[in-house]
DNA sequence: GTCTATAGTCGGATAGAC
DNA sequence: GTCTATCCGACTATAGAC
């Protein structure tokens, strides 16, 4: 009875433990010999595979965009251009992409990922080039142009960027600062129930945010 | 010459480099000897003063802890209990709590804070203890009591609670998420004109989601 | 492709001089 | 109160067997 049942191979078990690893304890504070020995596997191993402790970071930042990139393509997939759209049309696919992107931040396995993620914004290595270019530079693009459309020429250019960025904080909040929002409502846990209150309030916030005053109410 | 003009006590200046190398670092990526080096003096000062490392951690966590809490109560001293309020007023206060928390974390001196917090959010220790109980404990229950009268009771306990969540989240992800919020600004720094931009969405989205439909608009 | 063995560096803690 | 000197464990990297 083994415990990795169908045997994955050695590079993938020592990614998984890497993302949960450098997230946890950062790159400096991580260690080769924990990764390996939580891969089942010999420190060397990582040499061989990656190139090295700074190779596997590397290698870590790309794993992780590329699983969220799919989750993002999966809900941008057949969407139409923010150009093309009515304000409230744009609203709805904000919706969309609100409800997506909380989605990703309350599930488990976004956990490691957004560790990984934010250490990354306090202390930007090369790591971070690759997870905006391949993920935050076209999801947030798309969010300012859907902002931008919403608001129907009521803001600039610069006013739907910071305002983007205001909606992107409402639903990260719950995973960055997570400790201190489970301390706020006072859960043990965030289950699929309480997440259905959170993403109620947040489509609430957007639309009170980006609705225009005399504008359809949905 | 000397690099400390009224040379600091060596505690306080080791304190000073300990937010900083173990915000950036993490507490087992910082190393001892990087941060007497860097405070001018010797690895064992550390030691003396604070016990070892794990008790210039924590000492670090109380320091922030404290000027986090001066601050916050340099604001909120004057202010009338939450359950006195109109709901005007209640909004009111809370722009004003918003405002002190963005200034808060647009300031220069909030950047080692904020690194040092949100590593404890992702991997809580003994320290973020100190800093729920002495700072965000305070400052969520008053925010948490100021909505809820804004709601006049529209929401529930846990509803409001939610919603002051999401109110912070749209202030810290401007610290948090710092690269990538000036990625999609396309900001290289926020200066004090930005930062009144920043304000001033804020306090419009704060209004848009916490106003009552037919309220009264500021 | 995965392992063991080992080299060389750096970490935190501590003893003891001043 | 601050320093130097030293111990020893943990780290990354690498060579080489299989």
């Amino acid at each position: 009875m083994r415990k990795e049942p169908p045997e994955r191979p050695t590079d993938d078990r020592l990614l998984d433990v890497a993302i949960d690893q450098f997230g946890r304890k950062g790159l400096e504070g991580a260690s080769t010999r924990a990764i390996a020995a939580a891969a089942g596997t010999a420190m060397s191993a990582i040499t061989y595979h990656y190139g090295g402790k700074e190779g596997l970071y590397v290698a870590t930042a790309r794993h992780i965009a590329e699983q969220m990139r799919s989750r993002f393509t999966a809900v941008m997939a057949n969407a139409p251009h923010a150009a093309d759209l009515e304000p409230g049309a744009a609203i709805e696919q904000i919706f969309a992409m609100a409800g997506a992107l909380l989605q990703i931040m309350l599930s488990a396995e976004a956990a490691p990922w957004a560790r990984f993620i934010v250490r990354e914004q306090m202390e930007p290595t090369e790591a971070f080039e690759v997870l905006w270019s391949e993920v935050m530079s076209p999801v947030s693009a798309r969010l300012v142009a859907l902002v931008l459309r919403a608001g129907a020429g009521r803001w600039t250019e610069t006013e739907a960027r910071i305002r983007a960025v205001t909606l992107i904080g409402q639903i990260l909040v719950f995973r960055v600062a997570r400790a201190t929002a489970l301390r706020v409502t006072g859960w043990d846990d965030i289950g699929p129930r309480r997440a259905a209150d959170i993403s109620r309030i947040i489509h609430a916030n957007v639309h009170a945010i980006l609705a225009s005053p005399g504008g359809d109410q949905s």
